[in-house]
DNA sequence: TCCATATTTCGACTATTATCGAAATGTCGA
DNA sequence: TCGACATTTCGATAATAGTCGAAATATGGA
């Protein structure tokens, strides 16, 4: 990942709308949100939810589909991990020490795995 | 971590200037770098450094002390862990997959975490 | 004390980001 | 096609962040 890869993608959730927005999307995985459920969530007027949600899909880090007439919003779990492999690895000056998250399976290839 | 102060350190990083500054000073570890050195080899100008150290430093994620006549700044390793730790449970829904990063020791803890 | 060095603070300015109502666009079902 | 709904785009404004020269502050040494 480039820096500037990076900071586009840090100053996306660096906001507590949008990290509102995005601690939502996570928690609802793969099928997402409608624009309006989260605007409703988060108390959110329309206008300014599209200016959030167009920051954090430029940044990456959502994807956006439509069903019927609305516009559902997911996290992308693989942008997120690439951003902690970045923080981890520059943090550990080169070490990589980071861990992959995903929806379903959470657990670190340990054993038994559930699903 | 609250939201708030992870808001505040990813804002913090996310800005070219001031994550190529932490950078910098990651990599030269707990001796840190005086602030004149780190504007030498970014080559900024005095005033606008110390604008982004201070961002830096309000964020937790670097730390001050004064050597001579010269301000040492060195990175806070345990911050940027919280910030990763953070990113991590909030990417995996609740379920803690986040590793811990020092200087000198690598190796990832498998055993209890301290937070 | 006086000077040189290291860094910060001040102040003025520019640039970017955030907010949100109103109007426009896209979609569905009748 | 029309009307209702979901969401975005537009546009004006407010708020915050970034830049950097010049002046101020702190430290060490002669």
């Amino acid at each position: 990942m480039k820096a500037e890869h990076a900071v586009t993608a840090l100053g996306a959730i660096a906001h507590d709308h949008r990290l509102a927005v995005y601690r939502l999307v996570v928690k609802r995985g793969p099928a997402g949100l409608p624009a309006g459920e989260i605007a409703a969530r988060l108390d959110l007027p329309p206008s300014s939810l599209t200016f959030h949600l167009q920051t954090l899909q430029r940044a990456g880090l959502v994807t956006q589909r439509r069903l019927g007439r609305q516009l559902i919003y997911a996290a992308d779990y693989a942008a997120m991990n690439g951003l902690v492999a970045y923080l981890t690895e520059n943090c550990c000056g080169g070490t990589a020490c980071a861990p992959t998250c995903e929806p379903g399976a959470i657990k670190v290839a340990r054993g038994r795995k559930s699903a």
